[in-house]
DNA sequence: TGCAATCGATAAAAAATTTTTATCAAATAC
DNA sequence: GTATTTGATAAAAATTTTTTATCGATTGCA
């Protein structure tokens, strides 16, 4: 008798790769997946893996037809609990990833959002750099991320939400002259900006490089409110999104600089892996497009909402 | 985790309306459907049937939205059956219903051709009437049908076949006049036909129903071959279809009548029921209107090609 | 109205399946 | 060459499913 769990189980080691990883998915141990694939196998009466050791799991001529049927059935399946629960009803974990960016803008709201439509779903929140939460997609270790995308995959669905403008900040106290800076002005200045290996800093890289410049002084920040602190504090300037920026502008705490050269704006995309059991990504990443279109009151105003959380790994700082 | 043998036998009951039947076309027992049944509302969260104690399962509206799904799931599964089993493979049972007629035509060489493509397949033939076949199909009972169609139910997939025009035979010590016989020649004689409850049998009587006739002396046999005997040994006439009349014309223990007058020729038609698991009952059909475009050699001429068969049932005669 | 038949539910026992635990040999990276 | 990682495997344990036997409810029929 042909089952579901194992055509399922086949799905997920076709995608990974690995039965090891597949068991991890499936909150089960090796041996299971093993036996579960053995069955499946003998079901069809042939090979479904290439197993050749340590390399990733190859699918056989049979296992590539048979690849796309077991994805159908878990379609169906997907479509068959979309239906017949309630979104209240809907147990399970989601696991996002997010750029420290959205946590300064529109991310709380979302959090709120998705405590108040699935309050039984659990939200791990990963926050990391674009490439970071790109690998962890790929992987397949998080259902969704909010990331500067679009990331360039077969298998990735992006959706464009929100475009943050960059301005330069700096302490109150800087001695700003009265005209715009030059990109030799701001060269010549320590710049505290995002992590090495962002495109933040890639762009405001290329965006200072000019002709005879000195060295740039740069300050990787893997924290947004460490290149803050450290702006206001009178260590330099920084580039930063607008929306990041507004709070410390309004306080006092920073002040704009006009300058007269351009940094690109910071784009971000609701990216997730699309198969077929990407009905929830779909929702949230639907979810908080609204969120971007309609923005609603200021972020962090109803820290209860998304109840007690599962501790969030990884985090920078 | 949502079962795909659960979501088989919710089709089934929701087909059939019962859970002991669908118990025996499952090979299970009626108590083993119940718990299917309330494992997948476990499952869901809600009933699916309305048990309105001895009247047929009614489905909820949850039943309702279930149904096509699991119908998909059903068809992605037959479809990976499909796509992973050499037909030589098949096993199984194939329950066919069959018109006596084309047991005199070419039944036998489909009987050969399904025990050369399919080997591992056990035939159960029934020959009855159309009526009777009917029934059979209407409640599953039957997987395909080779019967006087077409069968009228949204339910049933019909495919024209074959048509043999009636021919009107007698004992070759029949004393014919020379001219073709009329309506009121035929009706004078007692008539050798098929049962009361049949298409043929109908067609004859109004074709045969004219003026101020007397009243018609008919003869019904569920068997051929008891009407050719009883017409070859000089019991009065009939109308046969002109295949099943041939070998008895050439052999010379019938003749022929030639009449002023038409019946209405026998139109057969292969009729299966339409569902997520016709597959078989496509290909045999498909297999069936071959042999009827390509006429091979003669029936019967391979006794063995089917091996050792289950016991046919409710045999007429 | 009452009898017989049939429906699905249910409890307990039995059977079958699946999962876990613990270990292995093979392949690969360093 | 050693350490690590991969999937396979055997035996035990746990879980699930099926069977057996029975029940109360409903319905058709007399």
């Amino acid at each position: 008798m042909l089952a579901f769990k194992n055509l399922e189980t086949f799905y997920w080691v076709a995608v990974t790769g690995s039965f090891r990883q597949t068991a991890v998915r499936l909150n089960t141990t090796q041996p299971a997946i093993s036996a579960r694939i053995a069955a499946l196998e003998a079901e069809i009466g042939s090979q479904l893996f290439e197993r050749s050791g340590r390399q990733r799991s190859q699918l056989t001529a049979i296992g590539v037809q048979l690849l796309p049927r077991a994805e159908r059935m878990l379609e169906v399946a997907d479509e068959i609990t979309a239906v017949t629960t309630n979104p209240k009803d809907i147990q399970g974990v989601i696991r996002i990833g997010v750029s420290e960016t959205l946590i300064h803008t529109w991310f709380p709201d979302l959090l709120t959002q998705i405590g108040q439509r699935f309050p039984g779903l659990i939200v791990e929140t990963q926050v990391d750099t674009t490439v970071a939460l790109r690998a962890e997609l790929v992987s397949r270790n998080l259902d969704i991320g909010f990331l500067m995308g679009p990331i360039a995959e077969p298998s990735m669905q992006n959706q464009v939400l929100s475009e943050y403008p960059v301005v330069w900040v700096a302490s109150p106290r800087f001695a700003a002259p009265n005209k715009a800076l030059t990109v030799a002005d701001v060269a010549a200045l320590p710049i505290n900006t995002f992590p090495r290996n962002t495109r933040p800093y890639q762009d405001l890289v290329s965006a200072l490089r000019g002709g005879n410049l000195p060295a740039l002084r740069i300050n990787c920040c893997s924290s947004l409110n460490a290149i803050i602190h450290l702006t206001a504090h009178g260590h330099g300037v920084s580039a930063l999104p607008d929306a990041v920026a507004a709070p410390a502008l309004l306080a006092g705490s920073l002040r704009q600089l006009t300058v007269d050269f351009q940094v690109p704006a910071l784009r971000f995309t609701a990216t997730y892996p699309h198969g077929p059991q990407d009905r929830l990504a779909r929702q949230i990443a639907a979810l908080a497009r609204e969120i971007c279109e309609h923005p609603a009151g200021t972020a962090g105003d109803d820290i209860q909402a998304q109840g007690p959380q599962c501790p969030e790994k990884d985090l920078p700082e």
